[in-house]
DNA sequence: AACAAAATCTAAACCGGTTTTGTTTACTTT
DNA sequence: AAAGTAAACAAAACCGGTTTAGATTTTGTT
């Protein structure tokens, strides 16, 4: 049983595949297509169960309905809420997700970058990027593909993106630790440092300790690599608890660092919030159930989703009239979030 | 700045788009064209920067390089991790993957498999169902649509499928408190109540109180709504505690039931595992981390994304072949991964 | 130098829709 | 009754590749 075409609909009929093209797509009554021929039409299409090819549509047309998604990693939990929310928005719309883990690895996402948007060619394109350069997303401009960064942009901020205020986030992070008197807080980051993300909740970070005027100690602020979590945060966790540091609090700049963070604290034998406090960036569901539930700050992942969907359908319906209006350019269009301070068990 | 087509790059060499695709495709040598040309067309499609457009190249092929994956939830940490397992596989190969979340709606996942099939006509699909018919599947095989059944199959056993043993998992879970000295069971299973990961580990369950003579109420077999998770496990975690039942331990059939029966638990002021021991199949990184560890089934997650992809791949390349071969359907495919039993601090 | 064979490359059809342009037929209008 | 005008539909071009069926050039042979 091979599906059927729009020409064997029209055979079927004895009619032209201009006719029930134009019919399928509402056109009937614009091209003065009898009430009667178009019933006829709607018969056949649902009895012979005709449903019409995507793929030589978008080849005339240009539109598949399809988006890309492109994140580090749709096993993290912060990524898959992200995706999900992504993909609600898109599908009101009537659209889907091509989605993507990139590794964190630039090669591979400026790879799925040129996949998607060049030989796919989506409608549009949302990243969470990983990348230091932004010259992919230059190309993605003048090629005119509708895209926008999630979560993560960059300095010059000249593209579209939907992002969350992760340095007031840290700000207030630690503003908390030092309200409830700890002030001798270790920060843990990781490769690759030149994320926006981590640059800004570091940032964060250093206005908290300025407003209260709390010498910043550069020592207390570790990277480790992504590649290596796991071993790199025992070793760090290690020497911010020790001499000549005994640091009083950890701030895990994501939620993966928090939770490697966390085993290894339990592990070192010390209690939380009595031997060291513990904070994350990044709120995820783990953090209400651990012992002692960690306090941490909540991204609004809905909402992000939300609006970068309607960002990025602005963009979509900008892309033909774009040159016609006028010169204001549709880049440039940026969101930032605000974030929750969930305040539980693991800072005293 | 437009992207060059075959075409472009053709004429910018004054040869045929035929004898450009043929270059690309690596049948250079096959249709005799001389290494002197064929190193012209490299270098200027390296310096156009052409891609092929994948869209036409489908249309003519009937190849898009891309697979469907349809699950309950892409933001289920279970469903997230086999999500990327599966994406990994199909990188390998050079697939992508275009994912979807049916939400336990079988309406919409009909709709879903009907969009990726018939209209986006995606090389393979993988679908972890929540369908109660299988005429959806029946249809697909009518249609010589290449796909799979993940993680939930059918009683028919008619379609592949990889998936894991639900009822030796649920019956070592329930031995395990039976050797604790934990007899009087409740069992948490969720609507809708016809998936075969649900029905086989009731059976499991069922296997090891009828091995261990210890007899079966149907009272402690409770069934709450997907649509209404949170109140339903409150209420039945209620209702399994208290008089005349008084479980000793709570069963929960996923992680999610396990989840809102802890924090009813906790809620109510009782000790696990003291008061009550709780265990759960399908293991999430969370229960590692909860007060206390939850003993759980743990499931291969990414052998199964591998052995779906292997035998998808199987089933991908028969098409071609199948009839010119013998009788052997490839249906009847299937494949049951062992589970394992991860033993923590939930059960005394 | 003539002709077959081999080597190299091209024109055109095709995939299944959408869109532009064209054609019938019936109906007015004068 | 001839010309003009809608109304209703169809033919053909197009999207950008791949594939089939040729076409042309080069080489080899006598």
């Amino acid at each position: 049983m091979k599906k059927s075409s729009l020409e064997d609909v029209a055979k079927a009929l004895g009619v032209s595949k201009t006719l029930v093209s134009m019919v399928l797509n509402g056109k009937a009554t614009q091209y003065g297509i009898s009430k009667k021929t178009e019933e006829r039409v709607w018969k056949m299409v649902e009895e012979m169960g005709f449903k019409p090819n995507a793929t030589a549509r978008k080849l005339r047309t240009g539109k598949s309905n399809v988006l890309g998604l492109i994140v580090a990693d749709i096993s993290n939990p912060f990524y898959a809420k992200i995706a999900r929310s992504v993909e609600d928005a898109a599908n009101k719309k009537g659209y889907h997700m091509l989605i993507c883990s990139s590794d964190e690895n630039p090669k591979r996402e400026a790879d799925l970058i040129s996949i998607l948007a060049d030989q796919h060619q989506v409608d549009g394109l949302i990243v969470s990027s990983t990348l230091d350069d932004p010259q992919m997303f230059d190309k993605l401009t003048l090629q005119k593909t509708p895209f926008l960064l999630l979560d993560r942009e960059f300095a010059s901020g000249l593209f579209p993106s939907v992002t969350v205020d992760n340095r007031k986030g840290a700000e207030m992070l630690v503003q908390h630790l030092l309200d409830k008197g700890v002030n001798n807080i270790g920060l843990i980051t990781l490769s690759p440092s030149h994320l926006s993300t981590l640059k800004d909740r570091i940032t964060g970070y250093k206005d908290a300790l300025k407003k209260n005027k709390i010498e910043l100690k550069d020592a207390l602020l570790r990277e480790v690599s992504f590649e290596n979590l796991r071993e790199d945060i025992i070793k760090e966790v290690d020497f911010l608890l020790s001499a000549p540091h005994k640091v009083r609090a950890i701030f895990a700049l994501n939620n993966l660092v928090a939770l490697y963070a966390l085993e290894a604290i339990h592990h070192k034998g010390l209690k939380i919030p009595q031997d060291v406090a513990l904070v994350s960036f990044d709120d995820i569901e783990l953090f209400r159930f651990t012992s002692p539930p960690i306090t941490a700050i909540s991204q609004p992942l809905e909402q992000l989703g939300e609006h970068a969907m309607e960002m990025l359908f602005g963009l979509m319906n900008n892309k033909d009239k774009e040159g016609v209006e006028n010169g204001t350019s549709t880049n440039g269009h940026r969101v930032v979030l605000p974030v929750e301070l969930m305040v539980r068990n693991s800072c005293g």
